[in-house]
DNA sequence: TATTAAATGTGAATAATGGAACAATTTATG
DNA sequence: CATAAATTGTTCCATTATTCACATTTAATA
């Protein structure tokens, strides 16, 4: 197989649940230029990325929405929801947990919450079943959880992290302005730095504010 | 002034608040390989990163870690706090409002938030002042806001975007999984997308152990 | 003081990414 | 049935981003 770069593995993602909302109203076929002003890319983009994945369609016709999202899950592997856990239920966290569990739809699914303070963990109400912090280990391995979301102060960020590895996860998704390093080859880290992505934000208008001067 | 690679700006901005965190250490001087293992880059890439803003160091010395915050902060516009809002106050955005409140530092400062359930916007008790919807446009006017946080159910996050757009944002950090289009040119929209990184996840470790077979 | 080690600044080479062009194919239409 | 319009697959090219190499400079040390 042949390795498909990450950007393509992104944006191939989003076409996924692009895809989902078409189909929920009923719509069957959807070509590359619609695809592309859904996701904010060019046609050319969207057809190359699909490329990369194999042969969804032909020549002078849509694609058809049921074929590519079949197409789509066999390689990046959406058939199966992969079990996920939440680490540090703070108001973040809980809300996360909301959040996650109303999404509806096939790559994951929330099935444990984790945290350091046991009160936490008796007195929130939840589908799912709360553990304490001690536990982490245990129950990814006994519940074969596969991705984790670290939603624990910074300082606690990698120990976390730490325990998820150790019971077998495969992904983390930190939430901490942390840099969090996988224990082990294999585990894949995505970040999501709320305040960094402002300081962004604040930089591209500063920069372009000047470069108009 | 040249213009800066975006990517730049995105690590440079993260530079920015390691060297905070240092400081705060009592820490005065880092090299660009320290750096680099901060941010998981290579010295190389660090040391280019700031060669595109200007000259740090000297060689043969570690960077100065009050002159390097100086020279980002300039060049990056950390100096003066960009006043911000977060549109969108249900348990998602109560809880965000609550996390960027107590983030200590230069960049932005959340200054009011609005909701379009009038009780919310009654009940929770914040530092900051709350408004009903219909008043973004006029409110962000006067009090000059330039970032705002969409966390709005996915339908109502276009009209959300546009109301801050007309009131004269310049950045959007939008936390649904929708497309968002900026009213105006230079107004920068950035996309935390929580679902479609645990999608983006599932994806790696799935791809990669197919890889490895 | 001379030498070695460590560090930055900077240009060049390499790799990755995105965009464009176009051939091939299907459908619609007159 | 022939033609035009629309659409995908695929190759090629330009641009961007990353990595490398190395000259230069400072500090430490024998």
């Amino acid at each position: 197989m042949n390795k498909i770069p990450f950007p393509v593995i992104h944006r191939l993602s989003y076409v996924f649940e692009i895809l989902n909302k078409l189909e929920e109203q009923g719509i069957k076929k959807v070509s590359s230029a619609q695809l592309g002003k859904y996701l904010g890319q060019t046609a050319h983009t969207v057809r190359k990325d699909i490329h990369f994945i194999g042969i969804a369609g032909t020549a002078g016709t849509k694609y058809d929405i049921a074929g590519l999202k079949t197409l789509i899950s066999r390689h990046l592997g959406f058939g199966i929801p992969k079990k996920s856990c939440i680490v540090g239920l703070g108001k973040l966290g809980s809300a996360l947990l909301e959040y996650t569990l109303a999404i509806p739809q096939g790559a994951f699914r929330i099935v444990a919450g984790f945290d350091s303070n046991i009160n936490r963990v008796e007195t929130i109400h939840t589908p799912i079943e709360l553990f304490p912090a001690y536990r982490i280990e245990e129950t990814v391995k006994r519940l074969q959880i596969e991705l984790a979301l670290i939603v624990v102060p910074p300082q606690q960020a990698q120990e976390a992290a730490d325990r998820c590895c150790d019971g077998g996860v495969t992904g983390l998704l930190n939430f901490t302005p942390t840099v969090i390093k996988p224990k082990r080859d294999g585990i894949f880290v995505r970040s999501i730095d709320i305040s960094g992505e402002l300081r962004i934000l604040a930089a591209l208008a500063y920069t372009t504010t000047i470069m108009n001067e």
